[in-house]
DNA sequence: GACGACAGGGTTTTT
DNA sequence: CCCTGTCGTC
């Protein structure tokens, strides 16, 4: 058959292994994705998912979805028979069918986390909470994270205190008024709904009869019951997984639900340690490191035969000034060779001012590079939420959680102190705030203005039909040219995009009302996503790089406090973090440095001595030449 | 309650 | 450095 062709034994064994539920332990480089879409392609070609039946895959992130989209259409698979999505995105399906048996209503959109921190503020402040927005949110995202369902995190929140309580009950009560729900909602109101309603439950078993798990390892709790329910006791459930590279736990995503999915669906374990991205010089280092962790699935990656690549280099400096110098003459050295500025990358493990050097030392050799991640402005995705907030406005206008928001964003805008109260200012002594008076307020400055004009076009926007006009018209409205105007060039850029991308993906919606089409918007947020077209060295955290490949791999500031970073030096912690460069050490196709430096700038820009990171030792060996 | 002086502490990030 | 939170003073 075609579609098994090329494999090796363990991937074959994966891809038709059907006896029972299964989690595939995948290393690094060890064609997880190939077999993934090879098992949907195997399914539909030698015909045992039976007709009518569709294949259920599931993501965490929308990266990996789009990927796996794309994967499964080169190989020819019929789109109609398969099912892939994120975790989310498949929630909101189930949701908008069925909401409303547990009284969600139908026209629900998510909160935005902006939206979700203004709420917070006004719920901590009403119960009288002495915690911070973010703290709280991080509170309520954890407990909900580690439950089953509903009534299992209701319980969980009893363990804090009366004001915690009321906060939390007040926050969903608010959210339910406003037919708005939290992503972690998305998951848990799905896993209630399927307890509450079995029939219902039934309906997406026969529908699915197989399904698929991507990246298990990112899992929390709550998705891992999510999974169970959907897999019922058809043991067609395939997980893919790889418990060294488990690298968010601290949002609940531990490599214990990964032991925990095998007990609760009695799963066979499938071990993949056939590695084809990297020379074994490289597996090498990388075995070595991780065998120090504890309790992990053991899976040595072994390389493609007769490949052991060069020689892995350490390099230890006096310096931080010294190590960026040296990487940057590195990268220079290997381009004029003839590899491409996008085919290297320099990670670390957490920003940290002294690695400002690097930026320095790039730009002083000329090198093109690209930070990734959300290492810029904090702006960013400001200007889009007007135009997500105004349109919902639009299809409820009667809204006070959102229209509340939309104005708190103004204050953002026109950054005005936090302590002043625009909200209040509009309502003034009336009972609500509403649109129609905001379309009627007294115009004095810039952002009566921009209220006003945005009020108004909410209220007259009614009638259009096409998203696309919707969109331009807010643009408009809202002045957001103006404001683009404002920013700094890469910011503008990036704002820009980001913009354009969601015009982009709302004039191709086929919902049939704003907030369906919202709700799908606001799960497609890939602002974060690289731009590989640009030919750019990259400077990344391990975290960002992972699932990314490249020639050529720097890994610096290997320093104790830096890789483990800061809290990583308890024992718990310490095996992520060792997990975290071993994601690092995995990239690499071709090419590996290690740097350490002896001195770094601390925060006050003072020079500090520093230690080598204890991982250094768990690598060591003649592979690692050093000097 | 408003303001300035001081101390303390700063990860990783998706949906 | 830069953003908090706390404490003292007016």
């Amino acid at each position: 058959m075609r579609c098994l062709k090329d494999l090796n034994p363990k991937q074959l064994e994966a891809v038709q292994f059907f006896d029972r539920n299964s989690m595939v332990f995948a290393g690094p480089g060890t064609g997880k994705t190939r077999v993934i879409t090879s098992r949907i392609a195997y399914m539909l070609e030698s015909g045992k998912l039976p007709e009518a039946r569709r294949i259920l895959a599931i993501t965490f992130t929308n990266k990996a979805s789009n990927e796996m989209k794309s994967r499964v259409a080169a190989f020819g698979v019929d789109q109609k028979r398969v099912r892939i999505g994120t975790f989310h995105n498949f929630c909101m399906w189930v949701l908008k069918a069925y909401g409303d048996k547990i009284n969600l209503s139908r026209e629900f959109t998510f909160i935005s986390s902006n939206q979700q921190l203004h709420l917070l503020k006004q719920v901590a402040k009403d119960a009288n909470l002495m915690m911070k927005p973010n703290d709280l949110k991080n509170r309520i995202s954890d407990l909900k994270n580690s439950s089953v369902d509903f009534e299992d995190y209701l319980n969980k929140t009893r363990s804090g205190t009366q004001e915690f309580q009321v906060a939390a009950a007040d926050y969903q009560n608010r959210l339910y008024a406003h037919k708005l729900i939290d992503y972690d909602d998305a998951i848990l109101h799905t896993a209630t709904i399927f307890k509450l309603k079995p029939s219902i439950l039934e309906l997406y078993h026969n529908a699915f009869p197989y399904i698929l798990v991507d990246e298990m390892q990112d899992t929390n709790r709550m998705q891992l019951e999510l999974i169970r329910l959907l897999g019922g006791n058809a043991k067609h459930v395939m997980a893919v997984a790889d418990d060294d590279q488990s690298i968010y736990g601290w949002r609940g995503a531990l490599p214990t639900v990964i032991q925990e999915y095998i007990d609760l669906l009695a799963a066979d374990k499938i071990i993949l340690n056939q590695n084809y991205r990297s020379p074994q010089r490289v597996l090498d280092v990388a075995n070595r490191l991780i065998q120090f962790n504890d309790g992990r699935t053991e899976k040595e990656l072994v390389g493609r035969p007769n490949e052991l690549g060069d020689d892995v280099i350490g390099r230890w400096f006096d310096t931080w000034k010294e190590e960026a110098e040296w990487v940057a003459d590195k990268i220079v050295e290997l381009h004029s060779a003839g590899m491409e500025y996008r085919q290297m990358i320099i990670l670390y493990r957490s920003r940290h001012p002294s690695l400002k050097v690097i930026d320095e030392k790039l730009l002083e050799k000329g090198i093109p590079f690209q930070h990734f991640g959300k290492n810029f402005q904090n702006k960013k995705q400001l200007l889009s939420e007007f135009i997500v907030a105004s349109m919902k406005l639009i299809a409820d206008p009667n809204n006070e959680v959102v229209l509340s928001a939309l104005i708190y964003a103004f204050a953002q805008r026109f950054e005005l102190n936090d302590d002043f109260d625009l909200y209040e200012y509009y309502k003034k002594d009336s009972d609500r705030l509403t649109l129609d008076r905001l379309a009627q307020i007294h115009v004095e400055d810039e952002i009566d203005d921009a209220v006003q004009r945005t009020a108004e076009f909410c209220l007259s926007a009614k009638d259009l039909k096409s998203f696309a006009k919707l969109y331009d018209g807010l643009y408009k409205a809202l002045n957001i040219e103006e404001d683009l105007a404002k920013y700094d060039e890469t910011t503008r850029h990036e704002e820009k995009r980001h913009l354009d991308l969601m015009r982009d993906r709302m004039s191709k919606s086929v919902a049939s009302t704003i907030t369906d089409m919202l709700a799908e918007i606001e799960l497609q947020d890939d602002s974060n996503h690289i731009d590989q077209r640009m030919n750019k060295v990259g400077v990344s955290t391990f975290h960002t790089a992972k699932g990314l490949e490249y020639k050529a791999v720097f890994i610096i500031a290997l320093e104790d406090h830096f890789v483990p970073g800061r809290n990583g030096g308890r024992p718990d912690k310490e095996q992520e973090e060792r997990r975290g460069l071993y994601v690092a050490i995995t990239r690499a196709e071709s090419k590996l440095f290690i740097t350490h430096a002896n001195q770094r700038t601390d925060w006050n820009g003072r020079i500090e001595a520093v230690r080598p990171s204890r991982f250094i030792d768990d690598m060591r060996k003649r592979e690692v030449t050093e000097s």
